[in-house]
DNA sequence: TTGCCTAGTATACAATAAGTTACCTTAAAG
DNA sequence: CTTTAAGGTAACTTATTGTATACTAGGCAA
């Protein structure tokens, strides 16, 4: 009864909800203030937004720049990590590509 | 304005949750009964398995036999089209085993 | 100077998804 | 008789998501 310690666990983990892959996608060809990211995803609610996108900086996928300006700026980047799952995002959105 | 259709969307729509990729890279290995299989999977509730189960026989991401026997026996094993995903299932595991 | 605009986020509440528990099946073993 | 087996269903509770609304503060139009 081997427990099943499968690293895929770890990172369903990090990136197996329902938005994260495609924010991170959605960062890949570099960094992107919030409005704009978020208008690349239609479906995702404000809330939906906000909570992804802290939970993806909490696990250092992507860095949050703010800039002290009214009306607010924020930009989103990928951080190294997040870079690390360029191919297998890549790979997803391609897959989705042959259906 | 372009809206969105970006076909990682599909993808996320297929496998986008927390227990399909799990389910998908166990089968990898070949055909599986429906009790061992689940055993792969220690945190996965009954329902849930079913449920994830049922929903990837739908896509044709895996096939269901049953045998007309007591008890019941079930076995799973992926589509053509289920393993076209190994790759990037492998690529997932391989990514969370570096963290 | 009242009041609306902006972008990013926060909050309260409703809807949906996931997890828990109990129980069904039927044949053979104890 | 009673228990065990594997797979699954149904009813119910909890956790996660989605919706609608509002806040912030400087600039600008009326």
């Amino acid at each position: 009864m081997s427990k099943n310690i499968c690293p895929l666990n770890a990172t369903m983990n990090l990136i197996g909800t329902k938005w994260k892959p495609l924010v991170l996608f959605h960062l890949l060809d570099g960094p992107e203030r919030s409005g704009i990211l978020k208008s690349r995803i239609p479906e995702i609610s404000n809330k939906m937004f906000t909570q992804t996108v802290r939970e993806l900086e909490q696990d250092f996928l992507i860095s949050r720049k703010v800039y002290p300006v009214v009306p607010p700026k924020v930009e989103y980047q990928l951080t190294e990590k997040g870079y690390s799952l360029e191919k297998i995002l890549r790979d997803m959105d391609e897959w989705g590509r042959r259906l």
